[in-house]
RNA sequence: GGGGAGUUGCCGGAGCGGUCAAUCGGGCCUGACUGUAAAUCAGGUGGCACUGCCUUCGGAGGUUCGAAUCCUCCACUCCCCA
């Protein structure tokens, strides 16, 4: 038997990490906090990660967590996906600063089943996947605090750092009680599916432990818990939004593979041992491997090609890969416009495809008019300030007067102008036909 | 219930009657150098019909030639006492 409060704070190491099973997932930067774990992995039984359907899309944020879990699977270990159907509907308080507005549960639901469908098709492996409202659903108020409320103290649960920072700020019995839901679940799983580990992110941590307790509480017996680091890149800033601030999406709806592959293309030297670590799955030799080519000729890229196109083909299908990987090159591969526009026609269609697109209806109109037109810039001083500053270049073609008209670039096909802002956004401006 | 402090641009935070579209820092954007990397340096960061004009400093009124700055009311946040 250990001590839950030794294990409480995150970030200090806790104790030493042996079993070999546990070190092949450490050095892929998986582990941030474990209880002591069994030497033996199968001796889990099984390994759940839970995750709230807030949003109708996971985001990559996500994705750590179910490594973990697909590393697990690996081991042998059943892995197990909640979707918290009920506990969306609470609000965890976990790395939050403010109270959440709570959701409509028809809204949850919706999420729910896209999440479902995204997690199912995420994991190479038939996964268990259950939502929490099929057994937080049916209890009773009164029958929950008598039966799981009545054996966690409330001085335990302040204790933790999520309520504990809230309680400044201010955090609803509502919220407090949300890691007493989560703990239920662990329980639940315990008891049906023989599950006898959580894995998530680290701001999970308090909410495991909880688990735990309540698991030794009503059956005296012992559970355990696994954490992966919250990814930060190398200069310090939140890993898995982009330059903007918006998260990046599994749903092609809210990410286009375009973008989600330029996203992982982009990542910095610095943070490829860990990216690759954590998402790849590829052999933890291959990984070295590619990074020691990669280091031989940093400007090839070669690890975040190859990390953009694996998890692109991930999570969009191989094909999509290709495709995407194909217009990257063709576009930012420096080829002047007469090779552009010499690309074969297919290709053509499928970069116009891929890519981002505005659409103008005429082209009298200067080159400021039609970027701001066509919605791509939201006003004109932005667009005037980026000539200003050189940063804009249509068709190859650095724009030099906000005033130059649009046709006095010639458009690719007849309608399509490369649209360059800065050296790495681009797009496309395409002239609609009158009747379309 | 009583007393006090506050609400400014993406964030932090100055300004306390005119010279304020608002110091500064962070973030973000652009350029140079490069490799769609990092670091560094430089510039930019409300809108427009751009040597000018228009709309911004929690909301609504008011005082004044003139307000982010003063007054009144309202809303919200925080702190202290009970």
């Amino acid at each position: 038997m250990y001590s839950l409060a030794g294990l409480q704070r995150k970030g200090c190491p806790t104790f030493a990490l042996v079993q070999p099973w546990i070190e092949a997932l450490r050095r892929r930067y998986l582990v941030q906090d474990a209880t002591p774990l069994p030497e033996n992995p199968k001796a889990l039984g099984a390994a759940y990660v839970g995750i709230d359907p807030t949003a109708d899309s996971l985001h990559i944020g996500h994705l750590a967590p179910l490594q973990l879990l697909y590393h697990l699977a690996q081991a042998g270990i059943q892995p197990i996906a909640v979707v918290g159907g009920a506990t969306a509907r609470i609000g965890d308080p976990s790395g939050k600063r403010s109270e959440r507005p709570l959701l409509p549960l028809e809204l949850v639901q919706a999420h729910a089943k896209a999440l479902t469908a995204q997690i199912q098709n995420l994991l190479p492996f038939e996964l268990t996947i259950v939502d929490n409202l099929s057994w937080l659903g049916a209890f009773s108020f009164l029958d929950f605090l008598r039966e799981v409320g009545k054996h966690i103290t409330v001085s335990y649960l302040l204790a933790k750092e999520t309520i504990q920072s809230r309680l400044e700020s201010g955090i609803s019995f509502t919220e407090f009680a949300y890691p007493l839901l989560q703990a239920y679940d662990f329980y639940y799983l315990f008891q049906h599916y023989g599950c006898r580990l959580q894995v998530g992110g680290a701001d999970q941590w308090g909410n495991i432990t909880t688990g735990i307790e309540l698991i030794r509480k009503l059956t005296g017996q012992e559970a355990y818990g696994l954490t992966c680091p919250l990814l930060t890149r190398a200069d310090g800033t939140k890993f898995g939004k982009s330059e903007r601030g918006e998260n990046i999406w599994l749903s092609p709806a809210r990410t286009s593979p375009y973008q989600f592959y330029q996203f992982w293309f982009r990542q910095a030297d610095a943070d490829l041992p860990k990216l690759l670590g954590v998402f790849s799955w590829k052999p933890f030799e291959e990984i070295e491997a590619l990074l020691q080519a990669h280091s031989t000729a940093p400007e090839k890229r070669l690890a975040q090609r190859s990390l953009a196109y694996e998890m692109t083909a991930r999570i969009h299908g191989e094909s999509v890969a290709q495709s995407v990987e194909r217009v990257s090159e063709v576009i930012f591969g420096g080829g002047t416009l007469e090779e552009l526009a010499q690309v074969p026609e297919s290709l053509f269609a499928q970069i116009v495809a891929e890519m981002p697109t505005y659409c103008i209806a005429q082209v009298q109109l200067s080159v400021v008019e039609a970027l701001v037109a066509s919605g791509a810039f939201r006003s004109k001083s932005e667009v005037r300030q980026l000539i200003q500053q050189g940063g804009l270049s249509i068709n190859r073609q650095r724009v030099e007067a906000a005033e130059t008209p649009l046709n006095a670039y010639v458009p690719l096909r007849g309608a399509y102008w490369l649209v360059q802002r800065g050296k790495r956004e681009r797009f496309w401006l395409r002239l609609a036909e009158a009747g379309a």
